[in-house]
DNA sequence: CATGAATGAGGTTTCATTCAT
DNA sequence: GATGAATGAAACCTCATTCAT
């Protein structure tokens, strides 16, 4: 006999659908047809429409943070931690496209909340970069800058690699130029650390 | 007695109320409020809510169109004129920040026609970057991809800096902070263009 | 050019659709098309259901209130104010049956709100009798059970006869026999006032 | 191994519920939950909630009419035929005095079926009075109004009494007021059935 | 007897849009 | 050009009831 996760069933059939049409446009009935189930049964798994939509943006940001601590707990030399977070959240990112266009593209204009909810997800995972990069010997506030800038770029990559009909490999590709663009612009030999000469004011 | 422009009235009126609620939560009732006139008189002026939302996209990106197209009209060495590219997007962000986050980040979850649409304005924007990487002699691939990332970054220090409270001035040293991540990434001289030692494959 | 009140017009078909369906069964589609207006007009002069029969609830209480403060302005002798205020509380319920018996006997499973307002509407005519009822010499302890106890016979008796075909007159017969009933209750002559003989404790 | 009811149970906690929330607010939930069963359970014992009310109603009813029955039985003057129907009546409203505010309060506007049992309810109480009245010398239609107005009487004093936090005490104090403004009103001397003087028409 | 996950009809409410004035 | 009362489609959500276990 098999056993079957309703809640599961329902926030997949979920994400298939706000990926489909947003937040707004996305209707219980879509999503519980996509399901195969009532109207009613969404609402015993979900509180609402906007609760199954937090779920999903908490399922990404776990999916990320664990990968996270995951990849941060046996390292030891800066340099190799940064990259570690780094491929982390390209990790996280890239494991589950759908969710992660859901959650980075759609979740926006839908509502303020989620908005808020989305900000604190992008800032955790700056934040451990920050932390990376200050421990590589930069500023806090060009760590801080450098951080969600990279996490921008990482967002927007995925977006376009989502609209683009192009292979995992080339997603992988676009992750390597930027890994190699911020690597550079922060200063960071590619395998070894903050470099030693320093550039500029 | 004074020409009034009450397009440019409700449209000025209409980016506050988004930019306040968000493009679902903002109703016409409050944009009609906030520009002081009835609710039929919107109609005069924009065929529906979806099309004023569209106006403030095109006013977005007519604005750094603008800035980029005047800042290329006399330049020469691809260096410069990537510079000014870079910095005519920045100029067209940071000129009206509320529209900038109106259209960055309220529209994207509302309606798949904003989505598509936001994509064709970053994509602009994008493409002129990667004329001039191109010309500064990277692949299309990686004048692709890095121009796509240095949007994606841009974008979300807007972001970042309009929930913050900091001053304007604090934007623009973020701005010369990505500048400087991207050149050095690109392998570009700050002042110079092309470096000519290359870096890898 | 006819002057429409459509609030007055909706208050009007709420109240039949009430009266016939009760508060839960009355559906807001039913009283619209009463009303022969659109399902949103309603809202545009009700914030909702329940605000509609709060206004129904207040329309029965303003009606005696008239009625009381009315009668109560020129009298003088305790037991003719006593008497004008009695048949004002008649005058009031009987003015419009069907408002009275929508409100007396449809509101109170409905809504605990509303059972409290009601209690308010009753305890508010109940006052005025027991303030003359203790003009008249009668204990505040007796005077305020046999006001309540006025109050709900004066209720029943409306409900009786709402459910009956009887004519208005047979309604006017029930509330002078009850009046008879309770003044010689009260130990005062129909027309003198107080009794001189008391009775027992 | 004790004989547990379930039914009555149920009924129980139905009453609970219902008082507290009324009959619309009351969901099966709640009323299982209190009961300590499944949903289905509730279903086994009544057919539906409407069905379960009606079994509240009937409870009421038979609480009565069982203390009407019974107080008859040997009686013999009109006059303590009456006042012992009436004390019946007050014994079975004030026997339990949730379910009686439940039945005759909450029951109205929830459903015009209700009202109906409700009324029926009422009538035959009513219809005791009616006789015994008729008995002590009252025409019919005197009767019918004055006993009417008696039920009302004490149903409106049973929910003051519910709303208020008096104790027990005061409650029998109000109906033996009741009971006295009736009987003087009615012209019968308390202790000895109709008085000999008539009054009026 | 008992369970409780699943059902799905149906109600209230919102709000973009229209059009007679 | 300007108004704003009226429209009505359509969505979310509740909850009494069922039935396989």
């Amino acid at each position: 006999m098999e056993e079957r996760d309703r809640r599961a069933e329902i926030l997949q059939a979920a994400q298939k659908v706000f990926s489909q049409y947003g937040y707004h446009q996305a209707t219980i009935r879509a999503i519980v047809d996509e399901a195969n189930c009532a109207a009613g049964t969404f609402y015993l798994y979900f509180a609402s429409k906007e609760d199954c939509f937090l779920a999903l943006m908490d399922k990404l940001y776990r999916n990320i943070m664990e990968q996270i601590l995951e990849a941060r707990r046996q390292v030891m030399k800066p340099a190799e931690k940064l990259r570690q977070s780094f491929w982390a959240v390209v990790e996280g990112l890239s494991h589950d496209t759908e969710l992660t266009s859901v959650v980075l593209v759609r979740a926006a204009g839908a509502n303020p909340m989620f908005e808020e909810r989305l900000w604190r997800v992008r800032d955790a995972f700056a934040e451990f970069i920050v932390e990376d990069l200050v421990e590589s010997g930069l500023t806090l506030s060009r760590a801080s800058i450098g951080a969600h800038a990279c996490v921008g770029a990482l967002a927007e990559t995925v977006g376009v690699w989502v609209r683009s009909s192009e292979s995992e490999s080339a997603l992988m590709t676009a992750f390597e130029e930027i890994e190699h663009i911020f690597w550079l612009g922060w200063g960071l030999s590619q395998t070894e650390g903050v470099e030693s000469k320093s550039y500029g004011n």
